[in-house]
DNA sequence: AATAGATAATACATTTATGAAATAAAAAGT
DNA sequence: ACTTTTTATTTCATAAATGTATTATCTATT
């Protein structure tokens, strides 16, 4: 027998990729099957998370960025936020800021005012439609998010978040 | 106060998500902070993951779907399998398969034939130039990945591959 | 106060990814 | 045998994301 896949009653749909895993492990010895394994079962799970929020979002005529953009400025002071800090706090290229927010703006959901002190800044405000819009879809996402880990218990989803932070920390280290 | 957040002391450049989801959070009841939190720390996980891969695949001449592709085939039987195989084991859509395979052909890395049995199949198979130059890569991109995970001891490796297919457990079961 | 360097945002070209439709072949049902 | 349905792949139009260059403004240094 080959190694054991870890939980392997679990997932079913990363089956196949296990399976091509594991024989590159014994093809190629210095294969690191665990972190490699690691990093195709995140990229996968992100994509569940992102197709699942597009379809819930889809009706309301955002994306998963999109949302993301205007859940941010809702949870900021005045709801406003720079492209810059928009960047930082959803880890988008700014380039892609700079396109999503012409698309909200297009729908009228977010307004752009250049500051008035740091001139190079513009300040991005949900507008009132944009409050509106986001409270509406809020729900819907929220409910949809949740079912992606409705297996996972209380302690389960902390262990989670602390592990994927701790990820995050060594990501932050690399060069 | 508001609400800890969790492992406050890791992962600095998600403390912008988290001030905005923590209020967020505050503003509307219903926002379940913790299973948003844990969806943006994937995103953000799952960004790094392939930025840093892609960095190291770059000057190889490929990047980190491209390289998905090549490693589930230099992991399969005869180095072979179909584009709906390569779908199952990289997560892929058919689309995107189709235009990865189109670029790895004309670099040559792979080769392409109708199924004799069935002739709606395609053969994908890696060529001898696409073995050279997935074991050169490999090694790079093996160490870059551990690197994402270098914070981890092997127990943890163990628990958050556990938790992410329970994670994907659950999508599997969404609608 | 003039200049050099850093920061902020956007524009543009290109790459990457997707949904939906089209094409083709096999399998299932009648 | 014939029709319907399902499966497999690709094509095409479009969307989403990125890298690099550009423009503008601010900060720091001389």
């Amino acid at each position: 027998m080959t190694k054991p896949t870890p939980a392997a009653k679990l997932a079913k749909s990363f089956a196949p990729a296990d399976a091509r895993l594991a024989l590159t492990a014994k093809r190629f010895p210095a294969f690191d099957r665990e972190t490699v394994t690691l990093a195709r079962l995140t990229n996968f799970v992100a994509k569940g998370l992102s197709n699942h929020a597009n379809r819930a979002l889809k009706h309301h005529g955002l994306n998963h960025t999109g949302y993301a953009v205007m859940v941010m400025l809702f949870g900021s002071i005045d709801q406003t936020l720079t492209p810059s800090q928009l960047v930082d706090a959803t880890h988008e290229k700014s380039a892609n800021i700079t396109r999503i927010c012409d698309d909200l703006l297009r729908q009228g959901l977010i307004s752009r005012e250049v500051d008035s002190v740091d001139r190079r800044k513009v300040q991005v405000r949900l507008t009132t439609a944009g409050e509106k819009r986001i409270t509406e879809v809020l729900p819907d996402v929220v409910t949809v998010t949740r079912n992606n880990f409705a297996l996972l218990d209380t302690a389960e989803r902390l262990q989670l978040d602390y592990l994927l932070r701790k990820v995050i920390e060594g990501q932050e280290q690399m060069p």
